[in-house]
DNA sequence: GTTCTTGCAAAGCATTTGCAGACCT
DNA sequence: AGGTCTGCAAATGCTTTGCAAGAAC
């Protein structure tokens, strides 16, 4: 379990505590496949355990701190974390008809990144890049 | 005026009427250079003109569907618009210090989405790229 | 023992809604 | 005249805050 390992790493570093609501919350993340909701997570989380939404709030601010997870903004005010460990680079196809959430990968943003960076003196941290548009689903294309 | 004739048709063509909030808005949006947020917005046409918060979120939203303003949304939950009518194709840099958001355009963007429209039968609309990090001001570098 | 964390309820803030009166067409 | 739009105030929904009790160190 190297997200456990991380976090640990990450509290000591940071003279926080390893109190069990971070690694309850933290392994309840890391079941979840794909990007999810804080309420989401929070339904998941009370089903067996019982944290609050105070302390999901706060701890989502320590664990993206970490770099354990990632949040994600979308013009549609909806925002959206996923885990970030052990997974590829990858951007966001976003379908304006029924919502889908597609990831995909495409190493060319990696140039215009590094072009960024050397025309503008920008140094580059992270990036997100959001396409909206229409799924290849049948219900979308009518 | 071109935006405003713009508006026009889309009213025309949408059975909505051509209220003078509508245009009033519209105009103070064409004056604006950057990207604004509502509250700025509303400060700004409340000083000469009256026009209710509900009435401008109303009309943002119109002049959204109509093309003339785009919005952009950003990690840090903020929110804010841009006129979007002869504006080249551009993304955002956002100063992870600073706050600054700068424009750019690369046109390696438009080969990405070219790409993910071949390979995956996703037809694009439209995107976001958002670059986070830290920009060459001297007050960000320390 | 000291300091940080949790959890509850209350507060905050941006956005939306309901509705009466006003205004386009 | 008839339906739409505006503006106010209230409601909503998500997130943060304050604080007392509990837990980590």
């Amino acid at each position: 379990m190297k997200q456990k390992e991380l976090l640990n790493k990450y509290l000591l570093e940071n003279n926080l505590r390893q109190t069990p609501e971070r690694y309850i919350i933290l392994k309840h993340i890391y079941k979840i496949s794909k990007h999810f909701e804080i309420d989401f997570l929070f339904n998941r989380i009370n089903k067996k355990d019982k944290i609050s939404k105070a302390t999901i709030y706060n701890n989502l601010e320590v664990l993206s701190k970490a770099g354990l997870i990632k949040k994600i903004s979308f013009n549609n005010n909806k925002i959206l974390y996923e885990k970030s460990l052990n997974k590829n680079q990858h951007d966001h196809l976003i379908c304006n008809a029924c919502g889908e959430i597609i990831e995909f990968c495409d190493p060319r943003i990696k140039n215009i990144l590094d072009g960024v960076q050397k025309m503008t003196n920008f140094q580059v941290q992270s990036h997100e890049l959001n396409i909206y548009g229409v799924c290849q689903n049948k219900k979308c294309n009518k």
